[in-house]
DNA sequence: TTTTTTGTATAAAAAAATAAAAAACAATAG
DNA sequence: CTATTGTTTTTTATTTTTTTATACAAAAAA
């Protein structure tokens, strides 16, 4: 078979539960209608009626397609092995990319990946394709692709493209009026994360969403596609590793606490210089972090 | 057939002309060596050598490979017709898309557009997956592609990312020692402006390739993967509109070079603040420039 | 016996072929 | 004349096929 027939057999069993929920000698709707119903063109349609014919649930004539039978659970029409979709490939090959020790420069094997993810190839194909954006991983001169990886020089050089995207994005925030929604919205985040700080002790696993909260709040205010777009594998990578690296958990989330409310502080002030600092400082660690995280799962070599 | 044998055919030749070099009944080396020579593998060697067997070319058996007689014009094998190279492609989909008035959200038909820009479909299936990063197309929900255009709003945000980029690599560049390579760049560049400037009247076609070196000099300060992907759209476009406009363009470009000289000013001053100011003013009237140009190229609607 | 070279098998990537689905068009019933 | 169906054409997604690369084993030469 060259396509799956996944949208044939999901038509298919939505049509049956039409027609079970439908009374037996009545006649269904004209073929268009079906087709918005069910989301799918009249081609797909008529070859689910055809079907039904074949077996005897309805009666088609014409334009009559009247329902003979109240249909069995012998009618149903099992789905094929469905792949992944595709967020769950991204999330799948980011960990195993990040998470395990991949080696930078490691050969990768579209044909054996797509079976280990479960994907055809050709989805992973055009995955790889889009990561070689963000300079993960590269094609080779003939044919074939290369797992550049996560080293640290790359982790190093997205830490610094983030300082570039969110030291303008705040200096684009000091400047906003005082009515702008964003400001509310700082003073949310900043009771938040004074809840947050007087129970750090326990509950420090509940920074890392504040601090996506936190971030993402701040470069919300630059409504630019490619500001975003980059935002998104920034997300991503910072995200991941905060989630494996368990060392010092508690105090670098308390110290993170204390470095977003510095930031908000200045930001309120409207003194740029300071807001841009403390931005610059909370960045620094963050940067470090990353590294630390970096060696500590011996991706890269300690020094 | 399924793959083009170009690499066979291309092998093919270049043996010819190793055999037509040596001499009759002279024995050719392992195959591996040849593989080395001609940077292809055994397996397409020893294809190539069983066809030059088959011609009576020359006598094989084990690993004596001899030559019987001197290639003739018979034996040349013609290489089927090419399709275009990936740069090619390239330029003349930007071309398609930005010179002519395709409006946004055009559906896109890979098989028709394959066959126009003569590529196989998959090349432009993944060439349309990397411009989807840059937002310029898009995939629709179930298949098919979407063409997003050059819309002003797009060289609004392109212009302002532009803009973030090139401030920042300012900033990096004021506080460079004076011994960086950078400033001896900009001495020579700040003389080939002053000489253009002087004849502009006459080759105010010469701008363009000056402004390009003017703008990358300065951006290749920061060496950053991210920066530098996104510098490489951003040239390209700016690059082809700059090139159609021809509106204006001896005043557009003799202001163009004040402002460079500003600017290079400004960097020497060693006064970020000045320099900021200063890069800042050029690429608003770049941006404005941009616009004015997409208005005047009827692509959006003048207002 | 060791090294070099070849023969064979296996694997992988690219392009063509092909089936499914959508869209367009023409015909017909109401 | 309009709404609906029948038919054909396009178009996209996936599989199959073919070419190319690599790995391993066997044989020849040093």
């Amino acid at each position: 078979m060259a396509r799956t027939d996944d949208r044939f057999r999901l038509a298919y069993q939505d049509l049956l539960t039409v027609i079970a929920k439908a009374e037996i000698g009545s006649d269904l709707p004209p073929e268009l209608t079906l087709a918005e119903q069910l989301n799918i063109s009249r081609t797909t349609v008529r070859a689910v009626l055809t079907a039904f014919a074949d077996i005897g649930l309805i009666a088609w004539e014409g334009r009559k397609k009247t329902i003979l039978r109240a249909p069995s659970g012998q009618d149903k029409l099992a789905m094929r092995d469905e792949y992944l979709p595709r967020d769950e490939l991204e999330r799948r090959f980011l960990q195993w990319v990040l998470r395990f020790d991949v080696p930078a420069g490691t050969p990768l094997n579209v044909a054996k990946l797509a079976k280990e993810f479960s994907v055809p190839p050709h989805v992973l194909q055009e995955f790889l394709s889009g990561l070689s954006q963000f300079g993960l991983v590269a094609r080779r001169p003939r044919g074939g692709w290369l797992l550049l990886g996560f080293t640290a020089e790359y982790a190093i050089e997205l830490s610094e493209f983030r300082a570039v995207l969110e030291l303008n994005a705040v200096r684009v925030l000091v400047a906003l009026p005082p009515g702008h929604p964003i400001w509310a919205q700082l003073t949310a985040l900043e009771a938040q994360h004074i809840d947050l700080a007087a129970r750090i002790d326990r509950d420090f696993h509940a920074f890392s969403p504040l601090d996506e909260a936190f971030h993402s709040a701040i470069t919300s205010v630059v409504q630019n596609r490619f500001v975003k777009q980059f935002q998104k594998v920034i997300t991503l990578i910072f995200h991941y590793h905060y989630q494996w690296d368990k060392r010092m958990e508690r105090d670098r989330n308390a110290a993170a606490i204390g470095e977003h409310l510095a930031i908000i502080h200045a930001l309120r002030s409207g003194d740029e210089a300071a807001a841009v600092q403390a931005a610059a400082a909370h960045l620094r660690t963050s940067k470090e972090t990353l590294l630390a995280s970096l060696r500590g799962n011996a991706l890269i070599a300690p020094e």
